[in-house]
DNA sequence: AAGTGGTCTAGACCACGGG
DNA sequence: CCGTGGTCTAGACCACTTG
């Protein structure tokens, strides 16, 4: 047998799971002693692809008991910002999200609505500006309000614009986000925000703000998205013991 | 010198860079094989402690180039929902919450106002309902809606719900979380809930859904927090590279 | 006592980034 | 090319749960 990443023993164990064919009756998992007669992997590969699993939800593990399958949650629905960490935002799983309308251009520091937590720009500094209105299965959904340094992401043409943002920037620049800085807050409608939504001005909107860090460390953008309080709920699994 | 555990290292660690005497004037911390020198620890206790500070936002590595330390949150304003997963819910940092007024009552399967993602229950089931307003600084900051299964949790005395419930239930009942389902979204206030915030009824709020399982799977509680939309920020740091 | 997951070691090789 | 972090192996011992 070939060797095995710990990428593929995740794929194979959802595999299994997903089948029904690796879990018993009761939802118990083999042992990690068993796992290891049926892949050729060590057991810290194994561990490496198990704890995936835990931090996803999948299972939960019980030191001098098992490990056990859990029940899903409603994934294709909800928004899931939890630990796999998988890609971007909400292009997640096979929501059908299209942008409707939206505004591009250069503006100066003054002019930005917000600023990113951590990093400090001169007043002659730039940004790309994009405003964008989005739509899920044809009905308003989310505002994403996005600032990109000009600097490294360089142009960005209008057909990056219709999709997602992260993956156009990933292949069309080679540009990977490495981690992200996230607030999520409740906020009031503006009555402009509050058109495309249908709502009234002052109703609630769900937001989320994004620092999105380069692999190196450097800043390449900052945002808050806007989401229809009635549509829109991020889901999150936290484990907590170790 | 003595063995260390992760969690030591960590705490080494983290010392070394608020103490700025690990990394050097550009934020780059030795190498990890330099770092092996320090400590008299295996590179796999290393990593799994490094690994832990990615995951908290305080580093991040770079394949080739070396592990850098990041400029830090204002942690102590914010509601941290990310990775670390260190213990409760909001009593983290050294904010003031107190209790100012709370009902507790026992109700049937039917008059829940909201039930569990996953488990099912029996119409004959019965859950402790407990209500909290809660004030941060004597300011009204949250209403936290919360169900208990008493066959899971007991008696909850009036000790236990002035202060942080998983607290007590793990030191009085050796009752221990193992890992929760959160729920977030933004919904319009209720007038009973607004006249506590000092808010008009209809307006946002940041709410939190939890399903807290012990550490054998079992669902012990399911609660929903509201949060003054004005004051609360949840923080969470995502990483999306290995 | 037996079997489970949790921690830790020592060592090897791979993949990437920058001179 | 060299030094960096990333992956993986084989093996040992510990801590916990259950009978």
């Amino acid at each position: 047998m070939e060797k095995l990443s710990i990428d593929q023993v995740v794929a194979k164990l959802i595999q299994g799971i997903e089948n029904k064919t690796l879990a018993n009756a009761e939802g118990k998992l083999p042992s990690e002693r068993e796992l290891l007669g049926l892949y050729p992997i060590s057991r810290y590969t194994l561990r490496q692809a198990l704890n995936q699993l835990s931090k996803m939800g999948w299972i939960y593990q019980m030191q001098g008991r098992g490990s056990y399958v859990r029940g899903q949650n409603n994934h294709s629905t909800l928004i899931d910002q939890g630990d796999l960490g998988s890609n971007e935002d909400l292009t997640r799983g096979e929501k059908n999200i299209q942008t409707v309308h939206y505004t591009k251009r250069i503006i100066t520091y003054g002019e930005a609505l917000f600023l990113p937590s951590q990093k400090q720009f001169g007043p002659e500094q730039t940004f790309i500006e994009l405003k964008r209105y989005r739509t899920l299965d044809n009905k308003p959904y989310l505002i994403d309000h996005s600032y990109y340094i000009p600097e490294v992401v360089g142009d960005i043409s209008d057909a990056m614009v219709r999709g997602s943002m992260f993956e156009a920037l990933e292949k069309e620049k080679q540009l990977q986000v490495g981690f992200i800085d996230k607030f999520i807050q409740s906020d009031a409608l503006t009555a402009t925000q509050a058109e495309f939504f249908r709502l009234e001005e002052g109703m609630p909107t769900l937001t989320v703000r994004d620092d999105s860090y380069l692999r190196n460390g450097e800043l390449l953008a900052f945002s808050k998205i806007y989401y229809d309080y009635r549509l829109a709920t991020l889901y999150m699994h936290k484990k907590l013991v170790k």
